[in-house]
DNA sequence: GTTCTAATTGATACTAAATACCATTACTTG
DNA sequence: CAAGTAATGGTATTTAGTATCAATTAGAAC
């Protein structure tokens, strides 16, 4: 038995969530979803229209980046100088480590955090309902890096 | 010896902290420190504007108010639908319990979340050097009140 | 394949937050 | 109080995103 291809494009998938959705499959969708497949770092509405064709209306870009967002395929992050950014969600609820040097980022979950979270707040009388969190650093590359430049 | 009065308004203190870092004291200037230390919670900095003279210009307050956060008196606290927001920094590093209902927000330090982020981020052999954790929630007092009227 | 209808699009206008520019004003040091 | 420089504030501009709405188009029904 051959070794079957089993990887999928991302922006197959993100066409197949909103097909799933009940989203129509349109040009400027599939451009769209093209784009964001081609992306390697964590990106900007505005960036990412840049790298559409002009047909695509700026009204399209930041209406389906919306709908992704809400559809779990996208997730916003923060950038330390407070620019909001896109970027791929891979998993339901996760946080982010972010590098500062580089632009990438690695997907954190399964940490400990909630559970701290969810005991101080109680210790202040605090009922949880969110929050938001971003770690900013230099990534495992970067800092090894740096230290082959010095 | 009679009980001297200690507490300094926030006022002084905002206008000390300029003074400090070589920024003259200005009638403008005064006048925001004024109505910062009016704030009960969290403002924008166009809500500020408004409570002020018109004759203080909108540069004038970012100009300062980015003065300020930069000098550690004012931390920016990023609101669960991502406005920005401003409000008085009592001390160093530190997290929010912000309260989605009555928009008070207590601090939060001397916590375990720095250990759990750096043990984390070492795992991932990433470089921390930074993060921003915003909490959402009810506060004592907005749940309280809510079983109360239940 | 044609038809129909509602979803979608995109040009334009608009809003809101924040910065850039720069001639004028006003601290504060001597 | 005079001078030099920091600071101001009005205007214009940028940036991110939303609102509107007539024209287009996907896709289901026939």
């Amino acid at each position: 038995m051959a070794i079957t291809k089993r990887s999928v494009s991302v922006s197959e998938k993100i066409l197949e969530a909103l097909d799933e959705r009940g989203f129509r499959s349109t040009a400027p969708r599939r451009a769209l979803a093209a784009a964001i497949g081609e992306q390697d770092h964590h990106f900007t509405a505005e960036g990412l229209r840049k790298q559409l064709p002009p047909r695509v209306g700026r009204a399209t870009v930041y209406r389906t980046l919306k709908i992704l967002v809400e559809a779990g395929v996208l997730c916003r992050v923060l950038l330390e100088e407070g620019d909001l950014h896109y970027q791929l969600s891979h998993t339901g609820h996760h946080h982010h480590l972010l590098c500062v040097h580089c632009g990438s980022s690695q997907d954190l979950m399964g940490c400990d955090i909630e559970d701290v979270l969810a005991s101080t707040s109680a210790r202040h009388g605090f009922e949880l309902s969110g929050h938001w969190l971003e770690v900013y650093g230099r990534c495992r590359e970067c800092v090894r890096n740096d230290q082959a430049a010095a």
